[in-house]
DNA sequence: GTATAGTTTCACTAATTACTGAAACTTCAG
DNA sequence: CTGAAGTTTCAGTAATTAGTGAAACTATAC
């Protein structure tokens, strides 16, 4: 079972880890003492990565009939919490960065010194825009159209190749 | 100048992130001492850091001539600076999930719940794998192509329509 | 050689982050 | 309304991670 400890180097601690790989594995939902026997935590704790899986909206709950205990269980397709993990961390690390990056863009440099700092922060600011906005389209992308572009790999640049050359036929 | 923190979300600790945060807003390549001064953290903390930053081979150390001192600055460009970032996280974060994927998935299933933890794991290695290999493409891919790709958008589908048309002629 | 100007290491301390468990809270059946 | 079965909160503690600074180390000029 030890294996869920991979979950650590996914943006969430240990345990959290170790819930959600635990989740994953098990067809059945499990309840919250279920999953703190298991993995040998407190009541306390498994309340408190619940909270967080939430917040990354990886989990559902469910109830039995006649059972007042709450059963939780993965969200969706492993693709589902791939595109979830995506962006929850997109908007974590990505999002604050980005509006940093502009509040600072916001202030004329006035000495040389800043203006090539201003330089710097504005490219990073686009490359960062450019990336996550086209992040964001491919997710909107249905998953077969996806899947196709990957299995072209760098096969892309023909295509692109291709592209170019209808668009000089037409014109 | 504490906008260099912003790096503390993007992989590496606060100070490791302001130093190159300084680094990039400095036209001029600084010194250990430079660094130390500015940041008002130790100079084994500076050392640290540059050490740091050189395994995620973001900097490069110039001398000037007639001095003994070490010069740090960023290594390449902004977009460099992206790729690499991108590349070591993906070392660090994802190699070592896929490789743990892997271990376990030469355990043959015995029960029934191990069949099905082993499908979901399967599932998961392979997403991982797909996904990894085409960024990696990506990234071999030139800028120029690259940037045709992003601008393109969500608008990629139908120039992939376009293809299956025209390998439908062909055939 | 040796004095000097620099870098690196590492034991120690500080700061942060994660975990526990008991108490407070919620919900619902009877 | 009561209490049983559950969940959540949170103050305190444990564990981890980051930072310091003095001592050890290196390289070079003379």
């Amino acid at each position: 079972m030890h294996c869920g400890e991979m979950g650590s180097r996914w943006g969430f601690n240990r345990t959290v880890g170790q819930m959600y790989g635990l989740m994953i594995i098990n067809e059945e939902p499990l309840t919250a003492v279920d999953i703190a026997e298991t993995l040998n935590i407190s009541r306390g704790n498994v309340s408190m990565g619940i909270k967080e899986l939430q917040s990354w909206r990886l989990i559902s709950v469910t109830h039995k009939p006649k059972d007042r205990k709450e059963y939780y269980a993965p969200a969706g397709s492993i693709w589902d919490m791939a595109i979830r993990v995506f962006e929850e961390r997109r908007k974590r690390e990505v999002d604050p960065t980005l509006s940093l990056l502009r509040d600072n863009l916001l202030d004329e440099p006035s000495t040389e010194q800043e203006t090539y700092a201003h330089k710097q922060l504005l490219e990073i600011h686009d490359l960062l825009e450019t990336v996550t906005e086209w992040a964001g389209e491919l997710q909107t992308m249905n998953p077969e159209n996806l899947t196709t572009l990957m299995k072209l790999g760098s096969g892309v640049s023909k295509v692109l190749d291709i592209k170019d050359k209808l668009l000089a036929n037409n014109s």
